[in-house]
DNA sequence: ATCTATTGCTTGCAATATCAAGCAAAGCTA
DNA sequence: TAGCTTTGCTTGATATTGCAAGCAATAGAT
């Protein structure tokens, strides 16, 4: 049932780290990180994980990815599209209260042709 | 108190579903998704969010950093990704006439505070 | 040999994610 | 009016994250 254990205990060994010294640095109790490596963790956390990438100096998606997290593989971004290319130079960017609005402003267009 | 809850709302209703549909196509419990709506949910798991981006089609990554988790660094977005495209992500598919009508209501937004 | 730190580990607990089941209100349909 | 269905919501239960506190073994120091 172990997965990823090794490899947190791998990682932490190359670094001649023990489980308090790790504790120091990224706020992750020993006791949590001694589960961590010997598989009794389901699914750490993404900030755990954070913690842990940059204490190891390893890629953040890649501990996600290992996990069992999903990555957004995507990245095919869609063609340049539409007209706001210019609208975006008067506007700016949104904030998330207007977006929320925008939202709901959304759902009523759509719904007024009932 | 509650802070992305509007967001999966307005995003639901948005797209004219209930909590049943979006529990159909995304095996995410109505119950759940209800909490989520109400802001009773800190943060929903990784998988949770990646299947309620799929459904509202949306961007993974930007709903986990909406929850507050840690994003992988250096997508500082390249300033082409312009109103248009963000709020395609955010608010999925939008026709023309949808988009000038909600750039119309953004203006209207913006000049209403007084 | 005794004391003291250090190390990895276990255990009990609080907080949280998530769901199944159920409930009340509202909408349909006969 | 009465009966079914849908919808949003609450509640009780289970699983998991993550930690504080402690324990046994080891290593050094005196």
């Amino acid at each position: 049932m172990d997965g990823y254990g090794q490899y947190f205990k791998a990682l932490r060994e190359s670094k001649g780290a023990t489980l308090r010294e790790v504790e120091r640095q990224t706020d992750v109790s020993n006791a949590y990180l001694s589960q961590l490596e010997s598989g009794k963790v389901k699914q750490p956390s993404p900030n755990t994980l954070y913690k842990l990438a940059k204490f190891y100096q390893v890629s953040y998606e890649m501990l996600m990815e290992k996990v069992g997290y999903p990555v957004s593989k995507s990245n095919t971004l869609p063609k340049d599209q539409s007209i706001s290319s210019a609208a975006k130079n008067k506007l700016g960017e949104i904030s998330n209260e207007e977006e929320v609005e925008l939202l709901q402003y959304l759902k009523f267009i759509r719904n007024r042709k009932s």
